[in-house]
DNA sequence: TTTTGACCGTTGGAATAAAAAAGTCAGAAA
DNA sequence: TTTCTGACTTTTTTATTCCAACGGTCAAAA
């Protein structure tokens, strides 16, 4: 059995390297197939479809991304640079896997399956979850002022997701949004970081 | 030569009727003319072409959003309140335009000119420079504290629009966005508003 | 100066065919 | 028994064709 999940994250790894280069609905069950060097069913021995491995890549971003902004869960750090240093890294996320487009809300996939889409609202329901633990901490830490900081999470991360958005729509019709884009983009959503916490004071 | 204005306004309460229900791609140049009474070369006397109708249209909407929201430029109110009711105005102005899709940065239209883009970026310009003033005035009224009002203006209005992005985005698949989702939309983009104006303090 | 019927070149959407992808299965290999 | 495969079927995507409808023009009438 764990010999199965080793298979599974090698499978996986395998996949987030297609998708990052070609996206999901350019990659083929094939092409991560011969990647392996094994035969498309046996894809299928370990996934049952597209969509779970598309499920499983999606679930080893996310576990990555909250591995990496969780570690100092419980640092005292004032929350203006904590709240920037997971900008941060949600930035460098949004870049490398730019390709899957998992900001749109929905993957770049016309496997648009409702699970998936309940997996995806779960993710933010996390996010929400782990950010609301932080205005609360920064609450009883008498940095900022108390309020229902489920609301204030959820409103923080849609103005800056809104940011995000923004960008995507606006950007160049190209495939890539370009490096100045991209600048601007990180330089507004510390801002605006940094006014709406002023803004909770 | 006024009755060639006349005509025109005429020609473009038209299309902007055809425009508000069926949106700019789905409405021919002859459905406007045969609403008119007229004849198609009838249109085409008054403009050269569809584009140009289309930023007839678009002109005279901003020129009305302008007109409401600069009516109490020199009024003394608190900041907050004045840019709560330019919230307000502006959500009227999306509901009741939707199907143009001006939100999107440029309208729903295969005539995606370049002409077309830079006037909604001009536009953009003269609401960044319409709230930049706002925020100064606020300022030397003390209400905030000192900044880079052009700077500040942009970044708010792109927390405000980003808000209604994301609205657009993730909403059903459906035409139109529901009641609830306007509402909640709303009341975000009023709940960063102030959230936003407190942190300039 | 303004309006029109008749006309032309282009385009976008429906329909179809062709290609490629997803997904299955009986059976072999380990 | 668990893992894997070649050969297969079914579904989806893409390419192609075609035609109505659209944007746009013009000579001539009002």
């Amino acid at each position: 059995m764990v010999e199965t999940d080793k298979k599974r994250e090698l499978i996986i790894e395998g996949a987030i390297k297609r998708f990052m280069h070609y996206g999901i609905n350019k990659t083929t069950m094939n092409e991560i197939a011969e990647d392996l060097s094994v035969s498309k069913p046996s894809l299928y021995y370990y996934f049952p479809d597209k969509n779970s491995l598309v499920l499983g890549v999606i679930d080893k971003i996310f576990a990555d991304y909250f591995d990496i902004v969780e570690k100092d869960r419980f640092a005292d750090i004032p929350i203006i640079e904590r709240l920037s240093s997971i900008t941060e890294v949600k930035h460098r996320f949004f870049q490398k896997y730019y390709m899957l487009h998992l900001s749109g809300g929905s993957p770049d996939s016309s496997l648009n399956s409702e699970e998936l889409k309940t997996h995806f609202l779960r993710m933010k329901k996390r996010n929400e979850d782990f950010h609301a633990e932080i205005f609360q901490k920064s609450i009883e830490k008498g940095e900022i002022a108390p309020t229902d900081v489920s609301k204030i999470a959820e409103l923080y991360l849609d103005s800056q997701a809104g940011i995000t958005s923004l960008c995507i729509m606006h950007g160049n019709k190209e495939l890539f949004p370009s490096k100045k884009e991209l600048k601007t983009m990180l330089e507004k959503q510390l801002s605006l970081s940094n006014i709406f916490i002023k803004g909770l004071q």
